[in-house]
DNA sequence: CCAAAAGTGTTTATTTTACACCCATGA
DNA sequence: TCATGGGTGTAAAATAAACACTTTTGG
């Protein structure tokens, strides 16, 4: 260990995994790089930190900037600092994903951005390593809503059960039994019955629940275990 | 999003949070701070990452130097970027979480640190940040091995299954079934049952286990459920 | 009335838990 | 021989899974 000014100092950044859901499947929202080089190719959404910032606050100041949105699901994912990850200068980047109702996102007046959703089973070249950090986020999605009923954040806050196991399927492509879910969703108690219901999905029409953001918050810590046949 | 050039760069470092059993109580290794300003307080183990390094091989390389040990495990925990948490200069600091069997670690012959072992529930003041990301390593340690074998790594490579239950106990403090707990770790098949017996800890002796290597890291993507009583 | 989707019930299999019991051995 | 800790057996409780059945309603 060192003395402080002998040290180099290095490029620091965020990018950030954006998911949405549209109600058919699951995607992330990528940019057209808006400077050279790599000028006009796919990248992730990102930008540097600022000199009084913390990463936590830059990726919430570019969330903001592209979805219009304050108070998005955020969560930091992982540091990756390869020394030639950019190749135009060493840069630390802080990865984040984040979930969004696809719905709620409004267009982005700022042109200098594209964004763009794509399936996240279809995803284009991306600059640098951005492939690889977005199936790392795909990854930590699955694994963590396995455990944790987080991806509500990614439905309107009034939504149907078929519309969540719609939601569940699409993220594990797989089909889940719809008893077996309701009942494993509720006995979460996280979940509160609303009186009306959605009659676009089917003519009897579907129960709109919302998220009990008080229990919600209070149980994150706990396990819930929601994707069938984890364990052998 | 702006040009490189008109960034800023910051200091980049790591730090370990290096968890040791010596199979009484869970540990962490701290030291003696070798330079100013703080020097002589404690502090988590760390480093700048060199020029051409990743964070990894920063971290691995100052667990190296610490320990004399190569191929600890080692994971990625989390990334501190408040812009005030040095007080020298803006460091962002990556924290990784090492554990090792305590019984191989050699004392360091180089006097410039002075590593020490503080049980985890009674950690002295740290300078910075330190003792949140320490608390912060704490948590994750519990929430990982109650879901996959890795406190395995704490200990010697033969292994007894008292001891085993005694390490999870002392994390996790609780006392678990024996019955139980043998049967739920030998059903992870990633045991191996050795001929020889432990006479140190009782009079009939304990057979020994290793981990099956090949097992080991093929399954560590699936979960188990290694703690009782956490879904209700 | 019927197809289609929502929602409920029920049976079976599996896992988890609690706790009793047997085993080996050094003092 | 007996106290001590290691190890196994087993019944009851809780969960999970599979799948059949009922409900609602627009066309």
């Amino acid at each position: 260990m060192r003395r402080y000014s002998q040290q180099k100092r290095f490029l620091f950044a965020v990018d950030c995994i954006i998911f949405g859901f549209d109600g058919q499947e699951l995607k992330l929202m990528v940019i057209q790089r808006g400077f050279e080089p790599f000028k006009g190719k796919w990248s992730l959404v990102g930008g540097f930190v600022g000199e009084k910032e913390s990463a936590e606050a830059a990726a919430a100041r570019v969330l903001k900037q592209l979805t219009g949105l304050d108070g998005l699901y955020m969560e930091q994912l992982h540091t990756f600092s390869e020394h030639d990850r950019d190749t135009v200068e060493r840069t630390v980047s802080v990865a984040f994903f984040a979930l969004i109702d696809i719905q709620r996102y409004k267009k982005q007046i700022n042109e200098d951005y594209h964004p763009a959703w794509f399936s996240i089973n279809d995803l284009p070249d991306l600059i640098f390593d951005h492939n690889e950090i977005a199936e790392l986020a795909k990854e930590k999605l699955r694994y963590k809503a396995a455990l944790h009923p987080l991806l509500f954040e990614l439905l309107p806050p009034k939504f149907t059960m078929p519309q969540l196991q719609n939601l569940y399927q699409c993220v594990y492509n797989t089909g889940f039994d719809k008893g077996n879910f309701n009942r494993k969703l509720l006995s979460t108690k996280l979940l509160m019955k609303l009186k009306d219901k959605d009659k676009l999905g089917s003519k009897k029409g579907a129960f709109y629940y919302k998220v009990d953001t008080k229990r919600y918050s209070a149980s994150f810590n706990t396990f819930f275990n929601l994707v069938p046949g984890q364990n052998k």
